[in-house]
DNA sequence: GCCATTGGTACCCTCGAGGGAACTATACCA
DNA sequence: TGGTATAGTTCCCTCGAGGGTACCAATGGC
C-alpha cells in the first residue's frame, strides 16, 4: 500500500467528513439507527433546520446516508446510514480515540499555571 | 468506549487534519522523514511560501511537527514529525484506505466520465 | 377561522480560510 | 555592484461554509 502524496486520497474522506455537523450526524445514525428529521434535530442543540437539511443532503449525495419519505401529513422523513456509510466507521473510531487522548493530553499540560517545571 | 455525541472528540482530530495542505505535509514528513522548508515546498506544487509557513506553524502549535532552526546563512530550517504527531498515523491510514476505495467506487459508477484523473 | 405540526426552501449576511504579490534579512559569489 | 539563495512576513483580496430569519404546503384539532 504505497501512499503517494501527490495522489493521496485523504481529501476524499476529509471532504465527506468535514462539515461542522456531519460527524455528529453520522454518530447519531450509527449509534441509534434510523431516525426522522425532527428527532435528529432535537438531538443536536444549536443546529438550524437549514443547516441540518443541508448537511443531510450532502451526505445523501455521497451515498453515506439514505433518505426515506413517507407520504403522510405532516411529513415524515427518515434517515439512516447506508452500508457504504458504515464503512466510514473505522475512521470515526480512530478519530474519536485520538481526539479523546488529545483532550486528556491538553488537560494534563495546563492544569493551572506551572507545576513540575522546577528542575 | 462509549461515544457520546455531545462530547465526541472527532472535531479535535478533524480540527488538526483540516487544512488544504496539512495531510499532505504530514504524509511527506511521515514517509521521507526530516526535511527542510524548501524541499517540502518543492514537493508540493502549487503551494505558496505563505501557505506552507502557515500550515506548518499550525501543526507546530499543536505539537504535531517540530521545527529546528540552524543559525546559518542562508537560513536552514528543518521540520519533522513528533512522537505525538506519529500517533495520527492510524487516522491517515484509515482515511487513505477509505479514500482509495471511494475513488475506485466513483470510477466504477461513472465509467465514461473520469479519465484524465489517472495522469 | 385559527393554530400547531413537520420538513423543507428562499434570501441575505458574516467571517475566516486560502491565496497572490511584494518585501525583508544576511551572506556568499562573480 | 549586483545577483542568488533561504525562510520568512505583510498587506490585501476573494469566495464559500455556515448561519439567521422568514416563508410554504397540507392536514387535524378546537
Amino acid at each position: 500500500m504505497k501512499k503517494e502524496p501527490e495522489f493521496c486520497q485523504f481529501q476524499e474522506a476529509l471532504g465527506i467528513l468535514v462539515g461542522k455537523w456531519k460527524p455528529v450526524i453520522l454518530v447519531h445514525l450509527l449509534n441509534d439507527g434510523t431516525q426522522r428529521f425532527s428527532v435528529l434535530k432535537r438531538k443536536m442543540p444549536g443546529i438550524t433546520q437549514r443547516m441540518l437539511t443541508k448537511q443531510l443532503r450532502e451526505l445523501e449525495d455521497e451515498d453515506i446516508i439514505q433518505r426515506v419519505i413517507y407520504p403522510e401529513i405532516p411529513p415524515k422523513v427518515e434517515y439512516s446510514i447506508t452500508e457504504y456509510g458504515r464503512s466510514l466507521e473505522p475512521i470515526l473510531e480512530a478519530m474519536h480515540e485520538w481526539g479523546s487522548s488529545h483532550v486528556a493530553r491538553k488537560q494534563a499540560e495546563e492544569p493551572g499555571a506551572q507545576e513540575e517545571k522546577l528542575s
